[in-house]
DNA sequence: GCTCGATGAAACAATTTTGTCTCAAATTAA
DNA sequence: TTAATTTGAGACAAAATTGTTTCATCGAGC
């Protein structure tokens, strides 16, 4: 709490006025990221794209919030509170429509499991961000990239 | 140190008899976890194996060693002692030289960062052990697919 | 200037976690 | 069997963390 208290620049009393409670911090924390995350996802229009543009929009718009993603990931299997799990897996079916979309649309190899393609983009949004994060990858490639994984891999072309 | 004594089966005075303080325990944790995967991987004969095979036999060998490699992972940037923190890189540099082999031998492709291509393979090691704890993908099944997705992704070829 | 609400600092209590010690019981080795 | 070693249980102290309260101070708005 002290930790927190200092990075956010108040003192620790007026960190327990707004959060009373470890448990409380930890909820808010996560209800937000989770509405931050959202809102990044459904400003997209994906009217108008191919599934696959829309990947790379999600990506685009996702992985500046890597941190979010992953702290929600973390404590959702621990600290979080029902609300917040359920919540989290919301937004985790959110993401398995998304892979389904992409198979309808035959972008997909069969052979690839649902449960596999939603637990990669994870870990790739993740990976994406603490790549930029310690500034291996541009911010600006950092989706493009982290999309382009996903769909072709990293091996050449032939 | 009460949850590891309960998890180990041990009283937590036991614990304490062989690892004298909490930082001992996590420093003993993460050589144990660098000295499992590293005896893993150099079990692995290299000499008569392209480099996309010795990947997949890279992969065949770590994904059980997930969690291992995982808490490395986290602890190394954080809670552990340097000695952890310089082991831990040399095992990095590791996944960075089996990288540089497979660019070598033009696997990769000439766009792809090294740097990134190594955090895919870390993350796809824990991503892979973690479909296999959840269920989603059958042990025998992890390494390969972890390793096709990273070198071809999850795309339908053509 | 004045009031009101929010803040910081500090003291304080309560709780949790960590570390130490002792002793009886269990296990092992001789 | 006997002796040595290891362990578990529990009491205990020490330290760290968390939660609460008070009070002076600051700043915005009137």
């Amino acid at each position: 709490m002290s930790t927190v208290a200092d990075a956010a620049g108040v003192s620790r009393a007026t960190l327990h006025r707004h959060f009373p409670g470890r448990q409380r911090l930890i909820d808010a924390i996560g209800l937000e990221a989770i509405r931050e995350t959202d809102a990044a996802v459904s400003a997209i229009d994906y009217a108008k794209m191919s599934s696959t543009d829309y990947l790379l929009a999600v990506f685009e718009a996702v992985v500046p919030l890597g941190d979010r993603y992953h702290f929600l990931a973390v404590t959702a299997s621990g600290a979080a509170s029902e609300e917040v799990r359920t919540a989290y897996a919301r937004q985790i079916r959110g993401v398995e429509e998304m892979v389904r979309w992409m198979a309808r649309d035959g972008v997909l190899a069969p052979s690839a499991p649902v449960d596999w393609a939603v637990l990669v983009i994870d870990s790739l949004i993740y990976t994406a961000w603490t790549a930029v994060r310690e500034g291996s990858v541009a911010p600006r490639h950092a989706a493009a990239l982290a999309c382009r994984t996903f769909l072709s891999g990293l091996s050449k072309g032939e």
